[in-house]
DNA sequence: ATAGTTGTTGTACGATCGTCCAATAAGGCG
DNA sequence: CGCCTTATTGGACGATCGTACAACAACTAT
């Protein structure tokens, strides 16, 4: 995670990793399969931070559902979710999803985690069951590209105002979505 | 973007790129700088063509501001806007953001553009000037995520589905965006 | 204490990387 | 035709890549 947030996707090299480390370049082979291993197990371990985040914020919320369900788009876009130098770290495995079958796995069960959890969070609120599955995949587009955007242009805008538009978009789908 | 398209963002070295042009691989040194501006330079040139094709399907719709409005982003999850063969020119290239700061400028300038044509359209279908960049940032964080998740993970939901969640976003924009 | 497993090192290997450059081919112009 | 500029080649260069492996250190258990 260090090395790809200061050397980038790019510059993640097993050596650069080694040192980082204070160990051996071959000791990287001893505990992994090879580099894209790696990459994989960092993005499962960033992942899991990410979620451990969120569920901590939803778990400090006011016990209301929509209350619930805004603290967890709001942490989207505080520390430590929205640095970016977690950017990195997504680049270097979405340029691996395309060409491994076997981390495009990867991908789809922990994007389906992610949904699950805001499906369960968006049915406390009251989200119709027909409309559930839209209606996590458009809040989960939605705060992914505010996120991704957010990193990549940080001057554009801030994560308050993020956080804002998400949770606005949280009451047309809480309110409206019932056709 | 060929060789994006089938290697990936770390197998379009320049030796891969000037085979598949057919020339010599000293050739790429003599028209551009190096291998990032010639990835800089093909992000530029997709980001045209995306440009062009959303224009054109735009200009296509019947002349109702909410139809222009959906034209454009139903045209983000159709061909030839939705491959993910194009995915691999956007990773490449934001692979580029964080390290290389004229590329970053270059990606605040093309992002600027995107966002600004989506305010003209917002604008011409009725959304309060005050809401308008924040109804832009919207829409774009939303169908960028949609259109990134749709490469990433293609068998979780389709292109129309994509369209039919965010044309529905768009009602709510439109209608509800006052305060 | 000794044997055996595990952890770790440093390096060597072949491959590939981006870049550079002298040499050749091509083409317009006097 | 000869001349000059441009286009293009193909390979050399040094650096770096991922991986493999023999050697050494550390630890466990009989």
């Amino acid at each position: 995670m260090r090395v790809l947030a200061r050397a980038g996707a790019n510059g993640a090299s097993v050596r650069a990793i080694a040192q980082e480390a204070g160990v051996s370049p071959g000791l990287v082979g001893h505990y992994f399969t090879g580099i894209d291993a790696l990459i994989a197990e960092t993005y499962t371990h960033v992942d899991a931070m990410v979620t451990r985040a969120l569920d901590a914020a939803v778990a400090a919320a006011p016990p209301q559902p929509r209350a619930r369900l805004e603290a967890f788009v709001t942490a989207s876009f505080t520390a430590p979710i929205a640095q970016p130098a977690l950017l990195a770290t997504w680049i270097a495995f979405w340029s691996l999803v395309t060409s491994q079958p076997q981390i495009a796995r990867q991908h789809d069960d922990q994007y389906a985690g992610y949904r699950a959890r805001l499906e369960h969070l968006l049915r406390e609120a009251g989200v119709a069951e027909a409309d559930l599955r839209h209606a996590a995949i458009a809040v989960t587009a939605l705060v992914d590209g505010l996120w991704l955007e957010l990193c990549l242009s940080p001057q554009c805008f801030s994560g308050e105002e993020a956080g804002a538009i998400a949770r606005r978009f949280l009451g047309t789908v809480c309110g409206d979505v019932a056709g």
